[in-house]
DNA sequence: TCAAATAAATGTCAATTTTACATTTATTAT
DNA sequence: ATAATAAATGTAAAATTGACATTTATTTGA
């Protein structure tokens, strides 16, 4: 016997949420799908997974044929396999988010699949179980980002601390005292001060800051605690 | 078009890591593959997804069927799908892990499948890339039970703080200072003391205690930080 | 029944971390 | 030069953590 005969086989996707940070609101990337059922609303980055790549690297190759980005980070979220979740046919589906620096990928970011970026609060309808899909990264987000610094990747290679923040305050959907936020982000010692400052959003000028690239892979694991212990949609992960 | 033609389709199956705890030491659960190729090799439990079941359906159907256990703790872990993963067919696999309570599911299970508990720094060689899974789940597990209260799920309905710290200090490989062990615990509010003392351990005999059911649900996103902060292996999750 | 042995239970103080809170500073525009 | 704006910064009280030793309940055997 040189097949597992008997079994059914079933077609396997990856969709991929893909984070941005616009400033200001985290939003998250959307196209309108290219088939029926469904053509034209708005989906998640999908595509099946082929004979020859894993679903890791299905998910990387969907992303840039369909967004035009490359190198990101890219961290498997969940897979998504109840029978009747597409209703043409059965297909498991392994998600992934995505988190991008806006800015950065702007140019990069193809055309010819037009995708849009949509804040959490405004999504439109999605396909399918994507919206449990965005709901649960949007979770595992705020939970790993309470741990590790991976909200870094949100953002430009330099950025201010006022940026930092607000990001920060988003992701949580909280506030913070600016003179402790400040103080626990640099208690880190990921961040190095750059000489120049951003004089765009105030008179005076933020200072921008870098990470510490040898501290980050080595602290990566040691990072904070930031999750307000009240805070819900943080129980399933 | 009723379906997605061109696609390839391919075999999925779950792998369950069944994590227990004998009072000294974690353990996992194995048993020997039945079919070949590796036919008699040490394997987690596998086992096919069905046609009309979702991969949770299939995980726990497959631990119900080569362990007995039913109505365990069990969660998606991650999938693994490397085209050549399964040297005979390719499969997707979605691995999950269980933890059980050892003594009450010791009738439970079955030995149809002989399974076997081996503690987790003697494991055998295991088949395909389950080596890559077990070490996976551990590192989860770490991680997911320094913040919540998911060890309770390997002891019996009462149980000592001194075999509670024995798990946490065996999970997590290190050794705490038995006051603070006891006061950290505590203040979770999660515990209430017993009036039954368990006297067969020492003779003076350790208070038994129970969760707090109510407050398990209500604070288990709002638990303990327990992760020691040098501590490898948690920096993937 | 008394003494010895065993492991459980408990308390305190110093160090660290967190929280709450207001003023000063650099720069631009008028 | 002055006003306006947002950035940067410090301090004291409260809470948490970490380090450390003694007392207590019970059993067993002299």
């Amino acid at each position: 016997m040189t097949k597992y005969q008997k079994q059914t086989r079933f077609l396997a996707a990856v969709d991929c949420i893909v984070f941005g940070f616009d400033g200001q609101k985290l939003k998250i990337l959307l196209i309108k799908r290219a088939l029926e059922p469904e053509k034209n609303n708005w989906s998640l980055m999908g595509g099946f997974i082929q004979a020859d790549e894993s679903a890791d690297e299905a998910a990387v190759r969907v992303l840039k044929k369909l967004t035009g980005l490359e190198g990101v980070y890219l961290e498997q979220l969940q897979t998504f396999s109840k029978p009747d979740r597409d209703p043409i046919e059965r297909t498991i589906s392994v998600a992934y988010f995505a988190l991008i620096d806006t800015q950065q990928y702007e140019q990069q970011i193809t055309d010819e699949y037009h995708p849009e970026w949509f804040p959490l609060d405004k999504m439109p309808k999605l396909i399918f179980d994507h919206k449990k899909m965005v709901a649960l990264a949007k979770e595992k987000l705020r939970y790993k980002a309470a741990l590790h610094p991976i909200l870094f990747e949100l953002l430009p290679p330099k950025f201010t601390l006022p940026l930092l923040q607000n990001l920060f305050e988003d992701v949580y959907e909280t506030s913070f005292d600016k003179r402790n936020f400040s103080r626990k982000i640099m208690s880190t010692g990921l961040l190095l001060k750059q000489k120049e400052k951003d004089k765009a959003n105030s008179k005076k000028g933020a200072f921008y800051y870098k990470l510490d690239k040898k501290h980050y892979q080595k602290n990566f694991h040691k990072f904070l605690h930031f999750i307000p212990y009240d805070n819900p949609g943080t129980a399933n992960l």
